[in-house]
DNA sequence: TTTTAAACTATACTTTGGTATAGTACTTAC
DNA sequence: GTAAGTACTATACCAAAGTATAGTTTAAAA
């Protein structure tokens, strides 16, 4: 028998490497906005309401001052995160989600939905 | 002007530490489950179709054989992905997305639609 | 008899992401 | 004048993720 003529699904529905990659690219990019460990405790904790660079230190367990600063200005730099200096003594910095950071919203309410079950499932075996 | 009478609007919506980090859990494991550089080809390369192992690797340019086969070991573990060896010789193994890895589908697109918006969005600054 | 093909595994290396620790500038409170 | 609070930056280090290259087994094809 020959490996060509197996009669597996494989074969069904052909398509494109062109297709495959351009709709990879983008649930990449989305992917790249959240990736890393502090991004999503981040912005989680922004989407509760605006706060102060230390005042996020502070409600992220276990984040150095490095990875926030670093951080905030990746999302700051992808127009997520709005970064407002107040003028006062000492300086104080606001950081607030913009209203494109809240479209984020929709996006981390699916994976959340789809984590929760998931991990449901995982764990009943 | 003292620090803690700004005007600013960070104090509104109080909420608890627990709050947060309940909320982050699940999106991480849902995040985790697509995370790397190559998890996300196979799962869409598998939407398109049941495929084998040396057919995957052709599809998807830069994957080595090493990557391909510990992400399809990680992707079954997590129920995604079903192998099935059929006894012809050369022995051929076939990669089948599972009904619940269809479950990712939606999720996918979310984050695609979201993709795509973003790109948009960077593209013109 | 050497090559080809299937589906891998093994070893070593590099790159990236994240950590640990310290230090900066400014000013107010003690 | 020393400490403490603001929002950072700098340096060095470490571990995880990914790459490069090669080797394995089996059997058919040239």
């Amino acid at each position: 028998m020959e490996t060509e003529e197996l009669e597996t699904a494989a074969k069904k529905t052909p398509h494109t490497h062109g297709e495959c990659t351009k709709s990879i690219l983008p649930v990449r990019d989305a992917l790249e906005v959240l990736s890393g460990k502090w991004k999503l405790p981040i912005i989680i904790s922004l989407i509760f309401g605006n706060k102060r660079f230390s005042q996020i230190a502070k409600e992220i367990p276990g984040i150095t001052d490095k990875m926030l600063s670093k951080e905030l200005r990746d999302l700051e730099a992808n127009c997520l995160v709005k970064r407002t200096v107040y003028d006062s003594i000492p300086v104080v910095v606001e950081y607030t989600l913009t209203d494109y950071g809240h479209t984020l919203k929709p996006v981390i309410e699916v994976l959340r939905n789809w984590g929760v079950a998931h991990r449901e499932r995982i764990m009943h075996l």
